[in-house]
DNA sequence: AAGTGGTCTAGACCACTAT
DNA sequence: TAGTGGTCTAGACCACTTC
């Protein structure tokens, strides 16, 4: 329980986490922050992160003069939106076992606000991986993700395109994806991706347009993706932007 | 600079905000964190927290061992999802003058999964309050705000419900709306919602549905909205869930 | 080697809730 | 009034980037 690398903040979120969940704090209280200090032997203000972090993803609600306590009906959120990362994760935590299909390894040249977005040339060569993620053989979401050809070292091969975004960046690119600044769309699913999701045209879908960026604030890739909302569906907490 | 309440951390915040986006700092770079303690006259802890709330909204970013520097394509965005509000306030951050329709004020008994929504018996009588939010004379966004009755006290006059939920339930319900737990949902408009938004049938939106939750963490509110995807698209961050 | 952000501690005092 | 979470301080040490 003292070891560096994870955290000491991150042990303790994890430990209060595993028992939370299993609901080894009676009705739903948890001790204070003292109380918990002194049992993990650490500084409170370690406790204290720990539990903020907690509040803040939905898992239990503090009051002051009050106490800590259990927050049930945050417990039930699967994958929050704001930290959902990859799409095989998010299906993992909805219980199915995906799978990724590599539709199409292309190639295209930049459009005028493409190239704005990534901040290179309109024109320049984009390297396009179209991925189908499923759940047995069930498809749940098509996206497509555009990388600047010549960012890339190094031929992918298309088996290759089955890796998550961040792996391929990371190996060819040799650049981290840090986050993504996505903007949500609805739209009705035109022709071709609702075939390859397996559903009819002009079914209501959720859209991502999203731009990744690198550790170094950079824009890296452009990502498209188009989601069945029957098997999927995103949940978030919203608050008052003070809190 | 040294009151109280607004808590310091706050102050600092909104103080680095400030300079920010006025480009107060050469090149992005922010200066050090003892720098800015010695200078603000407060401890780097406070300094830290004002640090990373601004960088959790987006607004900077820091590198280890580098320093921490502005963040331009983050300071883009108006409203984040997570953080959003009364629906007036989003209007207004986009640059709108918002006003507000009640279309009615009625009452209708609680479904089953509404009644288990809210922790009420099915049948229980509801409250039901229908909006538009509109820009100028274009509408933007359409709610339904549910409320038990019982929580209610005294009458409701139509023109009350032009008041934001948090309000309303702050006057008539004695209760504070702490958070939404909220699903993203898309869809084409019903006819009743598209004519309230003046938009053909059928028109691709997304949809919310809430679920609100007062100081106690206890349900108090349920919610749907219709937003118009031309007038009013969301933005949000996506980070790994370690971070 | 110098300077930056990242982690952690120990302790003080305040604001609020319960009883 | 006792106990809780909320805020803030001062300082130590580490990991990392930069030159």
């Amino acid at each position: 329980m003292i070891t560096r690398s994870p955290s000491l903040t991150d042990q303790v979120k994890a430990h209060l986490k595993e028992r939370i969940v299993s609901g080894a704090f009676e009705e739903g209280r948890i001790p204070s922050e003292t109380e918990l200090a002194t049992e993990l032997g650490v500084s409170r203000t370690t406790i204290r992160d720990a539990l903020s972090r907690l509040e803040n993803e939905g898992s239990i609600y503090r009051k002051q003069g009050a106490g800590t306590f259990v927050n049930e009906p945050g417990l039930q959120i699967k994958s929050r939106l704001e930290e959902m990362w990859s799409y095989e994760e998010v299906l993992r935590d909805h219980g199915y076992t995906p799978s990724v299909r590599v539709v199409a390894v292309t190639s295209e040249p930049a459009s005028q606000p493409l190239a704005a977005d990534l901040g290179i040339e309109p024109g320049e060569q984009l390297l396009v991986v179209e991925k189908v993620f499923l759940e047995d053989d069930l498809p749940v979401a098509l996206t497509y993700n555009r990388i600047p050809a010549r960012l890339v070292t190094g031929k992918i091969a298309k088996a290759e395109g089955a890796l998550p975004l961040y792996d391929l960046l990371d190996r060819h690119c040799d650049r981290q994806l840090s986050y993504y600044l996505s903007e949500i769309i609805p739209v009705a699913l035109p022709t071709h991706e609702a075939t390859e999701l397996g559903v009819p045209r002009r079914t209501p879908a959720l859209s991502f347009e999203e731009i990744g960026f690198d550790q170094n604030n950079d824009p890296v890739a452009q990502s498209t993706s188009f989601f069945r909302d029957d098997l999927l569906r995103f949940r978030l907490i919203r608050r008052k932007a003070g809190a």
